[in-house]
RNA sequence: GUCCCCGUCGUCUAGGGGUCUAGGACACCGGGUUUUCAUCCCGGCAACAGGGGUUCGAAUCCCCUCGGGGAUGCCA
């Protein structure tokens, strides 16, 4: 048996988005899974909005979320180029094939000569079905749309009473005849450059590919693709259409419900295998039920005729669940490495904080975090000398009993405690001072070192903020409270 | 319009004739822990689109209807 082989085919017209991003991951999982190869290919015959710029974002995503190709454009591969645009060549020996055997022909019916007929089929409420106009064109016919300075477009024949059955790994058997595809279809432009539906299955033939896992919206250009394939006399591979991503609304997911293209995604500080998990797990669940599982244990259960054959909504406020419980458990390490271009853009100098310290600050705080750019909501506490009191703790810190414990602050840490000792003793000694305790004493003074009545708790916060500023934020609060 | 796909809690799903008074996860609502927040723990709310069949028995099989999505491009 020949070895499995997969592709993602990605059009490099703009950012990776998503949903592709879950056709690439499903491909790898499910090529992981086989033992198959991963192709990558490039598909940009649209020059008009194809570009390099945008096939580098792509491979950039790509590597993000940890997808290894074999093959592609910048790997190599005994079947390259990988660059739909630099296989025109190979193209045209198969659409002159086409020509010369009569199974497809130049039309010259211009864009809008086609618009205005589509437009009339729509008013009179009939699908369009192209009439053939050129399909049997004379020599003489042909010489006068030539010295039009027509440019012909190719179409490919349709045959009559075909039935095409594909076998698809997720939906099932599905069936089209050749009458309700539309009528003889486009192949090649007007320009020379050769449409989608056309090269993708010359491309997968002549690539080895063996299985073509992706996006259902491409279900009903298959039996073109098949079609094609039979008139070149080419093997058909194997199908499996994902069902789709969809917004809140139901509709085909896009901009308006929010982000959609992995680099934003990485941008907000979401982690790759976060993504790569929940994209797993839209359209398939473990038998165990988990929802959080590491990547090599997705490919160990997961088995294609388990993937769901129904669309699924994309929830964003689930993924963000799992991206927090990934912050949580991940490598602290790696997480604060992760944390320091967040912060940096905030206006702290990382560079100048002992690493330990830190880590011991990223690590505090990483559990209130949803998303990576989340740190720069819970770490100013740890690093900026003194803290604005928020409405709820200025109001806190206005009491009578809270100057009491600002006084007692003060006077302890310019006094009685030393850096060494301040820690352990600092909230006894303001208690037995004062008399105060339980929440009288402890809002208060979380709000007297934090600024805020939410956060950390003290016991590890307060050595964390150090001796310096802990001395600095009373100083700071006694002359706006208690002075 | 036509062709194709799909319909289980708000969302992702488990289920594939009896073990289903339909299970899990997110969200939401209570309660507990944390003298705060987050976490964590416990509990609750909540669904088989509708109608016909088949069957002793249907969420599960069949048909119809309705609903949703996709395709119908000189985009991919």
């Amino acid at each position: 048996m020949e070895s499995m082989r997969v592709r993602f085919a990605p059009s490099p017209t703009g950012f990776l988005h998503i949903g592709n991003a879950r056709t690439a991951v499903c491909n790898y999982v499910l090529a992981k899974k086989m033992g198959a190869a991963y192709v990558l290919r490039i598909e940009d015959t649209d020059m008009e909005r194809s570009s390099r710029e945008s096939e580098q974002s792509i491979l950039e995503d790509l590597r993000w979320m940890g997808i290894n190709w074999d093959e592609g454009p910048d790997a190599g591969g005994g079947c390259g180029p990988y660059r739909q645009s630099e296989r025109f060549d190979i193209y045209k020996r198969y659409t002159d094939a086409l020509l010369e055997q009569g199974k497809a022909y130049h039309c010259y019916c211009s864009q809008e000569e086609l618009d205005d007929m589509r437009k009339a089929a729509s008013d009179a409420g009939r699908p369009f079905t192209y009439p053939g106009t050129c399909r049997n064109l004379s020599a003489a016919d042909r010489k006068k749309f030539e010295d039009q300075g027509r440019k012909p477009t190719v179409r490919f024949r349709v045959p009559d009473g075909q039935t095409i059955t594909v076998n698809d790994l997720i939906k099932g058997r599905v069936v089209f005849e050749s009458e309700n595809i539309g009528g003889d279809f486009i192949i090649v432009r007007s320009d020379g450059t050769p449409i989608y539906n056309y090269i993708v299955i010359i491309d997968d033939t002549l690539m080895k590919i063996t299985h073509v896992i992706r996006g259902e919206d491409h279900l009903p250009n298959t039996p073109k693709q098949v079609l094609i394939a039979r008139a070149l006399g080419l093997p058909v591979p194997e199908y499996a259409h994902l069902a789709l991503v969809l917004g809140p609304d139901r509709a085909k997911l896009s901009k308006r419900h929010g982000i959609t293209s992995v680099e934003m995604y990485r941008k907000e500080g979401y982690l790759p295998e976060a993504l790569v998990n929940y994209l797993c797990m839209l359209g398939w669940a473990t038998e165990s039920g988990e929802d959080i599982l590491p990547f090599d244990e997705i490919v160990r259960q997961i088995e294609m005729q388990n993937l769901a054959r129904s669309a699924a909504v994309f929830d964003f406020v689930k993924l963000r669940w799992m991206n927090a419980n990934y912050i949580r458990s991940a490598d602290l390490a790696r997480i604060t490495d992760l944390c320091v271009p967040y912060l940096r853009e905030a206006g702290f100098d990382t560079d100048s904080y002992p690493r330990p310290w830190f880590e011991r600050v990223i690590d505090l705080v990483r559990g209130n975090c949803e998303v990576l750019s989340d740190i720069t909501k819970h770490a100013p506490l740890f690093l900026r000398e003194i803290m604005e009191p928020n409405e709820e703790a200025d109001a806190i810190l206005r009491e009578e009993d809270s100057r009491k414990i600002i006084a007692e602050a003060k006077r302890l840490l310019e006094t009685d405690l030393s850096e060494e000792n301040f820690a352990a003793e600092l909230v006894n000694r303001i208690k037995a001072a004062t008399g105060l305790k339980g929440k009288k004493l402890f809002h208060p003074v979380r709000a007297l070192f934090t600024g805020s009545l939410a956060g950390p708790e003290l016991d590890q916060a307060i050595p964390l903020i150090g001796y310096e500023r802990c001395r600095a934020r009373a100083e700071f609060m006694y002359g706006k409270y208690a002075g």
